[in-house]
DNA sequence: AAGTGGTCTAGACCACGTG
DNA sequence: ACGTGGTCTAGACCACTTC
């Protein structure tokens, strides 16, 4: 055998598990909300052991795929704005407080993908998309000025939705059955062109946080471009290192 | 019983496991490096089962506390550049290259805590502390200015140490037996001050991003108090949400 | 009382690294 | 061949929620 090939992979039962019990969800069998057959069951209807299912289950919720309750059951996660807050949004008040910012929708069109979206978003340059822009508040202030870019492939019918949600990720599971598991952000200290200092009411070359997200469904395919300009006097991005 | 107690909280032994093997890194009965007894023999020394430890050492490799390799054993975190980097640092280059910057110091002084220094590392204003400005160099650019500030009761030697090295976790472990296991990082863009620009080559008023961050020993108590201003032209933060 | 997830145990066997 | 961690199973019992 000259061929570079590995051996085939060991691959652990529980993790076959968990890829096929993901895949109900990607799939839609199990929608949010839902409560889960108990442990005992999804193993009998398996065929494996109720441990090996709790392995499987245990590795999901740690992803905030599932909800688990001690004596209530698992349930699939919810869109809800509480665990979009808590997973998805890091940015607090100086005082460490956290609130879903209000938004207000500033337009919504049709457009090509530029270079940098349709990198993320594996789209060929000029492949249809949707672009939003809006402007979201804390506490009563315009604090961020943010761009979302989504493929019209997968949001075909994102033009009959006459009134955006404050909370995209719900739109998006509810309506497009598509569930957000996993962002990557890079951020960058800029200065504020002309556009975000208008939305943002600050001076042109304010230094703001630019945030670039590329947001992944279930199967690991980008689904969401966004680009965010964050006034950061008075709040801050927090990240936990562990 | 009229006081607003809560009953004694139900303790699994797994966590009361973790917290007596976490008390001996603490204490320095295992030192970084040190391979640790097997699942059994810690079984049997605790009186619990082999799985309940197993669960225990588990919890304390997620946290990276342990490295955990099978056909080998378990053994105590060492604070090599690779792990820090991949665990502390969070900046890299726009092509997504992670490198572990140069360092050079500019000062190194005792002083007073200031207010911010106090509050994050929970001393009196005015308590002594160490204050160590450095700079440092990714791909051959002064990409980092940073102050760091520490409590002279925790690191009473500090002066007798000749060269700071690169690497300043490590110091703390090696020296001083203080594992870092955590830190909070908060971020902000900024405009460069006159001191920030001097260092950085860059102009006054450049956008900077500004990281604070106080970092925690395995017990919990503040450690380090550290302030850093980055250029982001060419680089970013990366931050991955799940 | 019944049903759920959570803990703890015991044992068998597998995969990996080293000698 | 041996020792390590990793997987899988089976069963007992505990804690929590609901009815």
């Amino acid at each position: 055998m000259t061929d570079g090939e590995k051996a085939p992979a060991f691959r652990p039962l529980y993790q076959q598990v968990r890829e096929t019990l993901v895949r109900r969800l990607i799939d839609g069998v199990w929608t949010p909300g839902l409560m889960l057959p108990s442990e005992f069951q999804i193993a009998a209807d398996l065929g494996v052991s109720q441990g090996t299912v709790r392995k499987a289950l245990d590795a999901m919720a740690a992803e905030h795929l599932l909800i688990r309750r001690q004596g209530r059951g698992t349930f699939v996660a919810l869109p809800e704005e509480g665990r979009i807050l808590f997973q998805f949004f890091r940015l607090a008040a100086d005082d460490d407080t956290r609130l879903f910012p209000d938004s207000q929708v500033l337009t919504r069109a049709r457009g090509r993908a530029d270079g940098a979206a349709a990198k993320a978003l594996q789209l060929d340059r000029n492949d249809a998309v949707w672009r939003i822009d809006r402007v979201r508040h804390l506490g009563g202030r315009a604090v961020i000025a943010e761009q979302i870019t989504l493929p019209v492939t997968k949001f075909s019918s994102l033009g009959e939705i006459r009134d955006l949600p404050n909370n995209v990720y719900a739109l998006y599971s509810e309506v497009f059955s598509i569930t957000i598991g996993r962002a990557l952000e890079r951020l960058k200290a800029t200065a504020a062109d002309a556009t975000t200092a208008t939305r943002l009411n600050c001076q042109p070359g304010h230094p703001v946080l630019s945030i670039e997200r590329v947001a992944f469904a279930l199967d690991g395919s980008p689904i969401e471009w966004r680009l965010s300009r964050c006034l950061t006097d008075g709040f801050h991005y927090q990240s936990d290192l562990r």
